[in-house]
DNA sequence: AATGTCCGTCTACACCTGTAGACTTGCTTC
DNA sequence: GAAGCAAGTCTACAGGTGTAGACGGACATT
């Protein structure tokens, strides 16, 4: 459930559109990154070991599909960052980007507006 | 600025509470995490590489200080996190973990609480 | 002065991560 | 059927990380 940066880099593009061939991951890969095919055959090989992807034989090659849904990956993760940095607390992270100037006000205006509704839909 | 887990432990304690000698440090991880004295011997000499920590001499020993700040750090975590999960932003975070029923209440309140403060004093 | 203590430094080692070349083998095409 | 292409597998290797033992030398204690 845990992925290193380059892992999640072909996790994320599976995560938009699956199946899809290791040719095309390569292409977009090495396009945005990048990677020699050879760096990618190995995030791939690795992501089928560590079962965070499946792959089905489609004659000569494989379909990848992910094995790992991305929320559960993101939850994970977030709950690591948040017990490391902030006592598994929200509130002082949104804190420390206020104080750090790093909250723009258009994403404030939006987190208020996600709030209110919570607030209101509560349990829907 | 990057720092690993088990370094962050032994920063964690240097951010409550400085200077402090390797044997008040020593004592507390191998409380907290069950680390031998040598662990804590070879985190401090590579915070001290990396520039994470200042050592200053006192007689036979040392006395360890923080030398990045942690608010520093804690932006530097953020910013890498919310990039690799929320495309930079801090609106789908708050977003997953209400769907997934990760916010409590009371976290809900505290950051309304939070974001109303922030609008009234705005640049204060 | 001899001896023991303790601190800091060196060395160690396995596993993870980033990155990629070499090789094998099954299809495809002439 | 021979030759080539390409997909997957093996091997590689440096640097980071978790974890810790061994060692050398400065101080303290007898």
């Amino acid at each position: 459930m845990q992925l290193p940066e380059s892992e999640l880099a072909v996790m994320d593009l599976l995560w938009v559109e699956a199946p899809q061939t290791s040719e095309s991951l390569i292409t977009k890969l090495g396009e945005t990154r990048g990677w020699q095919p050879s760096t990618v055959k190995t995030l791939l090989s690795r992501l089928v070991s560590k079962g965070a992807l499946r792959a089905e034989r489609d004659g000569r090659r494989f379909m990848y599909w992910p094995a790992w849904q991305r929320s559960q990956c993101v939850s994970q993760a977030t709950r690591t960052f948040l017990e490391s940095w902030f006592g598994g607390q929200l509130t002082p992270l949104v804190a420390h980007l206020s104080q750090h100037r790093t909250l723009r006000p258009a994403e404030r205006k939006a987190l208020a507006n996600l709030l209110r509704d919570l607030e209101n839909n509560r349990d829907a």
